[in-house]
DNA sequence: TCCATTAACGCAAATTATTTGCTTTTAGCG
DNA sequence: CGCTAAAAGCAAATAATTTGCGTTAATGGA
């Protein structure tokens, strides 16, 4: 399971691994998910097939990699003027971006893989991104809601819905934005939650 | 990507399907689940690997198969006398089933197959358990949240935080329980939500 | 009850994917 | 610049998957 961590950062590692990336995510554009194999990205990108295998494992470990990139946020949040605006902009492009097919695809990638520090990481990427929302508003002197709360109450019932089976309305998304910014200034913040071991 | 839906119901086929899955659960309970195979679950089960083949199409919708029967609630919510203890019981024990190494497998191998029918069926499954107990709540007089309230504010946290690295707290289960059954007397019911068509 | 129909199964051969042992290349470092 | 070992290539061995075809038996109608 020892994906693109602690290996030779330089030189040829980091080409094939490129080519390889590159390879997966051309071939998850040109045709259906289900073809894709090993032998065929290995072709893609000009690599032998055992180096992948020694590499990633499973194409479940390396699509989830790929995926995890791709995952992560490319631009800082929108500046709207307000906490209000930035949350709700930001939920509604998030909530957009994850149940298209492609956004689907990605997070489906990382949470079938064995190990969860992709999944993990895709937290922490949204995380960071409501951070910057909340540092902002608390430099406009406005109040924002605990990270917590906003994952709890946006983020989670959001993913969960497209997890399992039912895209949000835009109404909905609003709603949780409206409802986690009202709750923020009447409620104490919560206490922390433990990490995950396995 | 046909399952176990429009098959033949009777004789040899319910058994080679009943034998399949019971070989897939022997296997997971004694070994890691990277090594089980479909040829090793057929040698197990007394069937030929085509069988398998033909009829799950790939291991990962036959794990998911296995995976939603095993999520399948096997009684009823129990009844405590108020709603919320009902919903505190309730949620306490969802949270420490989905959360326990065999939960977090089975909620990955069903989100990881290609079809997302069963993850819908999970989603329905906990959707019935709540009805059971909003129904309760309202035979006694009590007031009850929208079951969508509560499929935002308890389930999906619960879940997203299990999915994606850490594992929430009973104290902060408590307070999800807390938090929807306080909101639920103060604001309407929300919209409904639109079913995905992939 | 018996027969016709055909879905589902079993078997085995062909194909394709994965693993493995060994050699070659080259990144990282003194 | 040369050493060392990690990572890549290659090819043979093994294992999984697909496929064609014959057999079994579930279903439905006479």
């Amino acid at each position: 399971m020892p994906a693109k961590e602690n290996l030779r950062p330089g030189g040829r590692s980091a080409r094939v691994q490129a080519s390889v990336h590159n390879a997966v995510q051309s071939l998850l554009k040109s045709m259906d998910r289900a073809d894709v194999t090993i032998p065929l990205i290995a072709a893609e990108a000009g690599v032998t097939p055992s180096t992948i295998y020694r590499r990633w494992g499973e194409l479940q470990e390396l699509l989830a990699d790929v995926a995890v990139e791709r995952l992560r946020p490319d631009m800082l949040p929108i500046d709207t003027g307000s906490a209000r605006g930035d949350l709700e902009v930001w939920t509604e492009q998030y909530c957009e971006e994850m149940s298209s097919g492609i956004g689907r695809d990605m997070m489906r990638d990382v949470l079938a893989a064995q190990d969860n520090a992709n999944a993990c990481k895709c937290d922490a990427f949204t995380r960071e991104q409501i951070a910057l929302i909340a540092d902002r508003a608390r430099d406009r002197g406005e109040y924002f809601p605990d990270i917590d709360a906003v994952m709890d109450g946006v983020v989670a019932p959001i993913i969960y819905r497209i997890l399992f089976g039912e895209m949000p309305s835009i109404e909905r998304v609003r709603d949780l934005v409206t409802n986690v910014l009202a709750a923020a200034s009447t409620r104490p913040p919560r206490p922390a939650s433990a990490p995950i071991s396995g």
